[in-house]
DNA sequence: CGGTTACTTGACTAGCTTCAAGCCTTGTGG
DNA sequence: CCACAAGGCTTGAAGCTAGTCAAGTAACCG
């Protein structure tokens, strides 16, 4: 889902600068506005009473985030936190309105996006359903390659810290390690100077 | 999201009726139709090797599913089986798509719907990250709360079976009832005569 | 009232988490 | 260009606890 910046800035869409960490809006918040990403990453993660994260989404340059809760005059489910310096566009909620209406074809595009973020997470589940360690890695693996078609033709460096993998999977660091060591010894992954192809 | 039967069957909606535990559709089947609950209830839920099941969602008479990968053309990500007899209506992919583009209002109530459909999934989340198998019955047991916002004045019974509770929460039964028991006694939920109060 | 489904309990085990400590890699500033 | 800081990665040992298996008991439905 992207909409075009003029028709944003027509609609008194503003940028605005984040720095690294900085959060767009927080879990439990009011939603006011709808934001799409100018530059930079956001990540999408809902917390614990022990700050254990669960990163649900990771949203890059073009793709928009928070429509659902907007729409719906709910809370925010969880938080979006810059990870790196970034900048995002937002416009409040009444001009995102006068934009479905006055666009019929945006307004097509974003239920198309909205059926893909579905079933995103519905193959996410695949992810949680594992129980042991590696079929989650593996599940989590699988969905990530099959989103960079290009790249399907031999092993490719996997672009997450083993961190990341673990906010992703619900697993500990040190058990995702272990687990891709694993997994490298069996040939299902392969790890070169520390890094992780797959 | 809610048709109305009247424009299903003009666009060509046929009823089907199913007995107890007959699948609408499976996991990796390419999806041909648009269904809709006449009468009954619907389970989607995947599962792994080993057969363990995560439930996904229950639909009930009135409800749509099965609209995401239809639109994006994609393969079930999950599994849907009536879990009471049932009668669903059914209408090809053209069709639905016909309509959306024919009722405008139908599209934007998709939207919503869409929406209110991430937002779910997402709470869901929460089930998930809680580490301990009383944070993720607990939060399942408020989730589902909210859900009946007529009944938050005192404590009402949970029509969820303690296996129904493990499969939406990835736990084991007995996990479940344990858990429930030291609920119990801790006076976060309510057990009299087998059946559970929150 | 008989059969089926749901619930319960106990004992045991595998393996994930936790805690603690140390190593490697990368980027930055002098 | 080098040194050092910071973040990421790795390892080991120990404990906890959810899962598993097995064997019931209780409730519900026709």
């Amino acid at each position: 889902m992207h909409i075009d910046d003029n028709i944003l800035i027509t609609y008194g869409g503003v940028a605005r600068k984040l720095s690294k960490s900085e959060n767009v809006f927080e879990e439990g918040e009011k939603p006011r506005f709808f934001y799409q990403i100018v530059e930079g990453e956001i990540k999408i993660f809902s917390s614990n009473i022990e700050g254990k994260e669960l990163t649900q989404a990771i949203y890059v340059e073009g793709e928009s985030f928070g429509g659902p809760p907007l729409l719906l005059e709910k809370p925010y489910p969880s938080t979006a936190q810059a990870t790196t310096q970034s900048v995002v566009m937002r416009i409040s909620r009444e001009n995102f309105i006068h934009i479905l209406n006055d666009f019929p074809e945006i307004s097509r595009a974003m239920l198309y996006s909205f059926a893909e973020r579905i079933y995103e997470k519905s193959e996410m589940a695949q992810v949680w359903v594992g129980h042991s360690p590696e079929e989650k890695i593996e599940q989590f693996l699988i969905k990530n390659k099959l989103k960079n078609p290009n790249d399907h033709e031999e092993e490719n460096i996997v672009p997450f810290t083993r961190q990341q993998i673990a906010d992703f999977t619900g697993l500990r660091v040190e058990t995702v390690i272990r687990t891709l060591k694993k997994m490298s010894e069996i040939g299902k992954v392969k790890i070169i100077n520390h890094k992780l192809y797959y």
